[in-house]
DNA sequence: TTGTCTGCAAATCATTTGCAATATT
DNA sequence: AATATTGCAAATGATTTGCAGACAA
């Protein structure tokens, strides 16, 4: 996934593309970590001085909208984001590691699975569903 | 699951049983949805007058500490808890419905297969999983 | 007793909003 | 030109905290 099929994404749904939010779709790209939009405007600080945080706010939402960028669930329950690198329209989950905040797609969807077990056992119907694996990613787990 | 239990694994965990949050308990058990900390205090308030939304925010918070209420992920990140009917060992999860808040047990775990993709493709050690699956009860699909 | 729980008032602090100026399409 | 984005200052509002008195063990 490069740069510019985001950018398509963000037009489609009605962005306009300013240097900010190229600038945080590849700040994402190249860091693959999740991010709070603290760090997103540190990071970005070095190319636009006085951006502000209520910008940060506005452009990760704008992503998040387009799909481009998903929050995490945490305790805290604050903001955090990482990219989505995988297929528009594929379903599939991300594995986050709790050391260094890599995310790596996992292109596991056990959709099927959940349904049909609801529906047998509960007679209720899926619509969605939210899977976040944690753990410690190769090089994380190798150095520890 | 009966109050009791619930109440010896408060106390194994050290802490106090108080009225408040024996009816706590209590109303978790007998409502089976999804409430947010002011749903809490309204409904307590007719037992408990001059109750306040700190000592809500506490017990829950005790409750939750004790893996007796779970807490929902949800876009506003708003606290969201209800209670976990299941045995504190056996993992499993819990589905959501979406219209009535009314939660139910899922025996149904995929750590397993998760965790043996990860391994095999990222390399990486998954260390616990989050699901949260959501739709329409059989209720409340079948009246809409 | 002894340490935890509770209510109240006040503080926190991440996230939002209003608005005028600016930049994108 | 028409409309969305940005920065700044200020507001919001859910969640926390400090503390003195009440309560559970």
């Amino acid at each position: 996934m490069q740069t510019d099929t985001y950018i398509a994404r963000l037009k489609k749904h009605g962005h306009r593309v300013t240097p900010k939010v190229r600038a945080v779709i590849e700040l994402f790209l190249a860091c693959g970590t999740v991010l709070d939009p603290f760090e997103v405007r540190a990071k970005l600080q070095k190319q636009f001085k006085g951006v502000g945080l209520p910008t940060i706010y506005r452009i990760l939402e704008g992503l998040a909208h387009c799909g481009i960028l998903l929050t995490t669930a945490n305790e805290d329950r604050q903001l955090r984001y990482f990219i989505c690198r995988g297929i528009e329209e594929e379903h599939h989950h991300h594995f986050l590691c709790r050391q260094c905040g890599r995310v790596d797609e996992v292109n596991l969807c056990l959709m099927g699975e959940v349904t049909k077990h609801v529906k047998r056992h509960l007679k209720a119907t899926v619509q969605s569903h939210f899977l976040q694996i944690e753990g410690l990613c190769a090089k994380c787990a190798a150095s520890s």
